[in-house]
DNA sequence: ACGAACTTTCAGAATCTTCTGAAAGTTCGG
DNA sequence: CCGAACTTTCAGAAGATTCTGAAAGTTCGT
């Protein structure tokens, strides 16, 4: 610990004089990103409240409570208990224990790549992967249908169709195994792969 | 309810003889494959019945008026307009006159890279953009912060993880303005490039 | 210019999702 | 084992989104 200044305990940042100018635009910078993630976050199907959570911990970088998450955001004690532990299902958020304290602390993942592998994950397995179940049930109906169908030739188109879908969506899917595979860098390296190629 | 006067669409494939067996496999593939198209499309953010529009449309690949949507995924009159403007915009379907007949008929994009891609577009336009703009406000708040602040260090180090994350978004961002750019086969080269590479 | 055919709009209803908060559950030091 | 500290649960409240349907608007043939 270097001494470059008196008592830096991370959470009296907020609360250090600011004599003359800025009502804190480090508070403002904070809060701004907080609230378009969490708007950001909606229109993708996720909770606003669970997107600002996210939000904040990443942009803190530090280990919160939940009574801290409670009064910055302003929500309730439940909707924390329970968002802090979806985070940590995706594997976006880690519970921390920090010593001398008995209550549990959250810290987000820093690194963006590894971010965002996280989140491509669960979604995939959540959305994407039950899709391609439905899908290959649908073409096997399809496909019984294909041969004692009063109109093969319909029959035949919409099988088809619903395999150009199949196979597009398969591909996907495992290509993002690929991507998400070991580490979180994949998504990183790929992305940087097709920049230099295309 | 909405049957009224006498309905003589093309839809009657449906009720063609089917002497034996199957209660119509056709159909219930179809079924099937709407209604889990507009279960994923729900959990994206995207109206349940938009995405069930947009599915019947796909599925069927020959254009369809209003009233035959109406009937086929019983949902209102004014919603079957709002919502095929929608996908009309986002360019996934197109307006089809027939000739001989006053109302409008509407065809899904048949590719499905290309469907994939001008989703990819609409939803890039709408939501990433948007954010790209508030970080880059977020940024520029906490740079000019960084210099006059009373805590240099806890400025520096949120200004980092702005610019980590303003800078992976960029990179998305631009990386799908190549993809998306010419034809609709560019989402598709990239999928087979990343996977023969990787 | 009129009226029939068709489409769009939008206020309010219906529905679905998310959030709250208090009670129940858990954990741990002593 | 007790009680304080903390977390989880979940029924119902609050809020947001989506849908309906009837009225208004548009277009087109005559």
């Amino acid at each position: 610990m270097t001494a470059d200044g008196p008592m830096t305990t991370p959470t009296d940042q907020v609360l250090s004089k600011n004599p003359d100018q800025s009502p804190d635009d480090l508070l403002r910078s904070k809060e701004a990103f907080i609230s378009h993630w969490g708007e950001m976050g909606s229109s993708w199907g996720v909770p606003r409240s669970m997107a600002e959570i996210h939000a904040l911990l990443f942009i803190e970088g530090r280990p919160l409570c939940a009574d801290e998450i409670m009064d910055r955001l302003q929500v309730s004690r439940g909707n924390v208990s329970t968002t802090l532990r979806q985070l940590a299902d995706w594997g976006i958020v880690t519970r921390v224990r920090l010593r001398g304290d008995r209550k549990d602390h959250y810290q987000a993942e820093q690194d963006v790549w590894t971010l965002l592998s996280l989140i491509v994950r669960a979604r995939k397995r959540r959305e994407l992967e039950p899709l391609l179940a439905a899908l290959e049930d649908a073409s096997s109906i399809a496909r019984e249908d294909a041969e004692s169908a009063d109109n093969p030739r319909a029959a035949k188109e919409h099988l088809a169709r619903l395999e150009s879908m199949q196979d597009a969506l398969k591909r996907l899917d495992r290509l993002s195994d690929r991507f998400i595979g070991r580490g979180g860098k994949g998504l990183d390296v790929a992305v940087r792969l097709l920049t230099s190629l295309l």
